[in-house]
RNA sequence: GGACCGGUAGUUCAGUUGGUUAGAAUGCCGGCCUGUCACGCCGGAGGUCGCGGGUUCGAGUCCCGUCCGGUCCGCCA
């Protein structure tokens, strides 16, 4: 039985004779002496054998870098000379005095110490090892945490932790499902869920009151690095509050965290409507770490005679807008370069600058190759309306509003990075007032946030002017991160049904996709409403991962792949036929 | 569906204009060493240069295709 781990033992635990387990990091023979650091889940200790011990140093001797050990020893203080101060177990050792070697280890595949970046397909290939370093055991731990402080701030304040299916129907939402042939019922599919939505909405009509659900969730579309195919939602849903009680209880869970977790107090979040969010910051998400935003300069480029912002700035869905960048002048020309390549990502067709080398020289004094497009003037004014000083740079983006928005918005989250610009660790803030429907691809109306997502006006009014809109929504967003989103949900059939006119879903479409939901709501459905958080991205967040990958156990390549398990794999044909399920040709090959 | 980066020893990488037997570090194996902690010293083994085709007297290097890993756009409310 094992008296304590190895990364526990302390100067408290001197002359005390323990046992410990764990894994040889690594081994320094002495010829006369022999040091092992023995390393478990919370830590590494160095265990010296001397030969006074024969057979048990003889098996020192043999161990090699992660054999499985039990040491049985008395724990000592280091001399000072001989104090490790990188080392959290650095002030004492254990005298070995017996060692068994519970299991021998193949020389692992690739070095597990903190001085090479191993390749991350050869890591979860062997991923059981892979985890086995502090750096990610430490992760999964922080992970751990974070639920425990969740579930436990959501239990004290009353909300019942309810499983909802894994196998169930298609969901009427964006993303495409992964599906899973029904072997009883012939030609048919379960569908994994996408979120829990529609069943958390049903629990409100149970009169569950407030419910919470650390969900699975799985979306068959292309990976990001902060995107997995399975991933993990904290699901909140109540009945009879309003939005800004929601807001404010999940707040709390969000502050209480980090107070628990990462000793950090996030004060008080700022709202902020969507509107503001885009034209300032050109995004739903916003960074507010980075002090840089856009102006609006459409009425000053109307009077400019170039066709390349004119056009734009009379457009009623385009948009030119800047973005003075504090000191940037210093950025070079093949910099400059570099930002036009990285804003033609986003669409954007160029990007204009305008240098600010001497404010007092006037025109002199600016640098730029769009300053003969412009009058004098307008020149001037511009300069004044930004506030610009010497040594600044501004950047402008002339297009639709959704290019400009992405474009300058990326921009200005790249140029706070490369300049190193943040202004404080953590920026929460929520932003709401968020249109109900935006313009899908094909022009047709499509929701923001999703269909049951109740409008901040009648049924009337939304069927009057579906574009102007706004939705009851929210999201936390964290340092330019979405965090989480919700609403309050529709809970009366006749808003239910007028949404769904809105989005050119017929009756009968919306009775065989969610029949069962219109049917709920008909038999006194609660006012509710909630939110789901990601939790990959959270923990992401918090343990600074650049990865999901990082913060999950076992995850998929970009091409949804597992290389440890080599899943997805074929079928049976046995397991296809049960299934009534032919492949292609092209499939089987 | 698209753009870009990468694939050379177990691992991390270098490899010039296409030119002899493909290198380094680390790990691994053997030997020595009683206070190291990324221990040290001596010696050794270790390579389908992702795969297929092409150009060439000659390809790790150039061309075409393909696979794998990654970042991003589309997509993902």
């Amino acid at each position: 039985m094992r008296s304590h781990y190895c990364g526990s033992i302390t100067s408290s635990n001197i002359d005390e004779e323990v046992t410990l387990y764990g894994w040889v990091d690594r081994r320094r023979d002495h010829g006369g002496v022999i040091f092992l650091d023995l390393r478990d889940r919370e830590g590494i200790v160095q265990v010296v054998f001397d030969p006074d011990t024969e057979e048990h140093f003889e098996r020192a001797d043999r161990v090699r870098t992660e054999y499985v050990l039990e040491v049985k020893g008395r724990v000592r203080a280091r001399s000072e000379a001989t104090i490790n101060p990188n080392m959290a177990t650095g002030e004492v050792e254990v005298l070995g005095k017996q060692l068994e070697i519970l299991n021998r280890s193949e020389t692992p595949p690739f070095q597990m110490d903190e001085h090479t970046e191993v390749g991350e397909d050869i890591r979860l290939k062997y991923r059981y090892i892979d985890l086995r370093r502090p750096e990610m055991m430490e992760k999964l731990k922080l992970r751990s945490r974070i639920t425990a402080s969740i579930r436990n701030y959501l239990d004290d304040n009353g909300f019942l932790d309810i499983e909802t299916p894994i196998l169930t129907r298609a969901t009427p939402e964006g993303a495409r499902d992964y599906l899973v042939p029904s072997r009883t019922h012939e030609g048919k599919f379960f569908a994994l869920p996408q979120s829990p939505q529609l069943f958390k909405q049903l629990l409100m009509v149970s009169g569950m009151d407030r419910y919470y659900q650390i969900a699975k969730c799985f979306r068959d579309e292309d990976l990001r690095a902060d995107r997995q195919p399975e991933f993990t939602q904290i699901d909140i849903e109540t009945s009879f509050m309003d939005d800004q009680q929601i807001m404010a209880i999940t707040e709390g869970m969000i502050r209480d965290l980090f107070k628990e977790v990462l000793e950090v107090d996030l004060g008080e979040f700022p709202r902020m409507p969507y509107a503001e969010a885009m034209s300032r910051f050109g995004s739903d998400k916003p960074d507010l770490r980075i002090p840089l935003e856009l102006v609006d300069v459409n009425d000053l480029m109307q009077q400019v005679d170039f066709k390349v912002f004119n056009g734009p700035a009379n457009d009623p869905d385009g948009r030119v807008a800047a973005l003075k960048v504090t000191g940037g002048a210093q950025i070079s020309r093949k910099q400059i370069d570099d930002y036009t390549k990285f804003v033609g990502i986003y669409g954007a067709k160029g990007l204009a600058w305008i240098k600010i080398n001497d404010l007092a020289a006037g025109i002199e004094g600016l640098q730029s190759p769009i300053l003969k497009f412009m009058p004098d003037n307008i020149v001037t004014e511009m300069m004044q309306r930004l506030e610009v000083a010497d040594g600044d740079i501004v950047f402008f983006g002339a297009d639709k509003a959704k290019v400009v928005n992405e474009a300058l918005g990326a921009l200005r989250v790249k140029v706070g990075e490369d300049l190193n610009m943040f202004t404080a660790e953590w920026a929460p803030l929520w932003v709401v007032d968020f249109p109900m429907f935006e313009k899908g691809n094909d022009g047709e109306w499509t929701s923001l946030h999703h269909p049951f997502t109740a409008p901040a006006c009648s049924p009337e009014e939304l069927a009057e002017n579906p574009g102007e809109s706004l939705s009851i929504a929210y999201d936390m967003v964290l340092n330019g991160t979405e965090l989480g989103g919700g609403s309050v949900r529709i809970h009366q059939p006749e808003m239910q049904k007028a949404v769904f006119k809105v989005l050119g879903i017929n009756d009968e479409e919306a009775q065989i996709k969610f029949g069962f939901l219109l049917d709920a709501l008909k038999y006194g459905a609660p006012p509710h409403g909630g939110l789901a958080f990601g939790l990959d991205r959270l923990v992401m967040l918090m343990s600074d991962a650049k990865s999901i990958r990082d913060v999950i156990a076992f995850p998929k390549t970009q091409t949804a792949h597992c290389v440890m398990t080599d899943a997805p794999g074929e079928a049976e044909s046995k397991q296809l036929k049960e299934l009534n399920i032919r492949l292609r040709e092209k499939a089987k090959a």
